[in-house]
DNA sequence: ACTGTAATGGCATCGGGTGCAGAATGTCAC
DNA sequence: GTGACATTCTGCACCCGATGCCATTACAGT
């Protein structure tokens, strides 16, 4: 064979849709009628395709609320990766967290809506936390790194969590108060954190010499 | 009518089970085939009850997993508002989770496969997200009423996901490592708020003057 | 037209969860 | 004991989310 799979990517029936517009019909239609009102069903007629071809898309009607949220893991870890290292732990996690949630006012309403469907309705919250689990891990991840410890060691973990839990509660804020900011909210919520781990004896890790304290 | 409503409280059929009885058998099952492989036909036939009875024991199959949670929740508030005014906050919050998640070690092996079938079964770990709201809830509450806040303002909310993020953590390695010890854990994730919370703006309320520090 | 490939779509099936009507089991008064 | 009443259990029909299997459709290159 002499085709060097170059001339066309593109062999096969081509896809009737795309993740993205699944992703907003559906929320489109939980908006109206609500998660628990609009069925699988409802979505693959309105999106024209099959009730089986939906699940080819999506795993599960929960996940369609986050859209491809592999993506938005990827750009958090370009974040943390992006900082110098001499910028000490907490101001990176600050800086990272805030870059993270920050985004044209053109886009806040829709923004808005999707985290309101998805920490309002219980259904989604449940699957939320399987998705939050990815992104506790970045943190760890350059947590880790940043202390010489493992990803998998108590303090690195606990970090994720600490600032997973910083987000959820400033999200939880924003919603309920529209006129509040986001990145304000965001940046109170660390201040407990700022203090405290960066003086505490948990950056001090197994071998590695007061890393991030200049 | 002469009667008292006291000589019986025991009118009508009697229940074929209990919780207690029912949550048993479920982990027990869940531990021997898994969460997935077990439904709830099997629990009902195990527990000699109808399908249709388990779903007015348990809301669903994921709630046996947690038993009587509000039972826990009450614990909690006790030993929360067991605790003296003048201990500062971090320091009441501290010794709080760390007696509720104080129990004998007879227990030690029960609640550890409990909490690793809690943790770890995806399907699960989803459904907690919702019990650990009502969690959070009692730490914000404590928190509000300490610093003159609302227990829906900023403040006390993340205090509620930081406690919770802070256990969560404790247990994950708690579980991945049978020799660790729980309280030291929970202490040791204590500690960057320890340090942060006390100092940082955050625990000054509007209306309070230094609540909390000697 | 033929072939290979990738995506769609229909169908049967399973398991969780609910509404409803009625049977079963208990207490009390007479 | 018998009837009235309360409470729980149970079987049945049904909805919906999810999955496995296989046929069908649409497209590209020869």
């Amino acid at each position: 064979m002499r085709s060097r799979r170059k001339p066309s990517a593109r062999v096969g029936r081509r896809p009737s849709t795309t993740k993205e517009g699944l992703s907003a019909i559906g929320i489109e239609l939980f908006q109206r009628a609500g998660f628990d009102e609009t069925s699988v069903d409802d979505i693959a007629e309105e999106a024209g395709i099959a009730r089986r071809t939906f699940f080819r898309y999506f795993p599960s009607k929960n996940a369609l609320a986050w859209g491809d949220f592999d993506a938005h893991l990827d750009h958090m870890r370009n974040l943390l990766a992006a900082i110098p290292d001499d910028v000490p732990l907490t101001e990176a996690l600050t800086t990272a967290i805030l870059d993270f949630n920050t985004f044209p006012d053109s886009e806040a309403d829709r923004h808005r809506a999707r985290m309101s469907l998805i920490l309002r309705t219980p259904a989604l919250q449940g699957y939320s936390s399987v998705m939050y689990e990815g992104w506790r891990r970045v943190v760890a991840e350059f947590t880790a790194r940043r202390t010489g410890a493992s990803p998998d060691d108590h303090m690195p973990r606990t970090c994720g969590y600490l600032l997973l839990g910083v987000a959820l509660a400033a999200y939880e804020e924003w919603l309920d108060n529209p006129a509040a900011n986001l990145r304000e909210l965001l940046a109170t919520g660390m201040q407990p954190l700022t203090a405290g781990l960066d003086y505490s004896g948990l950056t001090v890790a197994p071998h590695s010499t007061e890393v991030g304290l200049p």
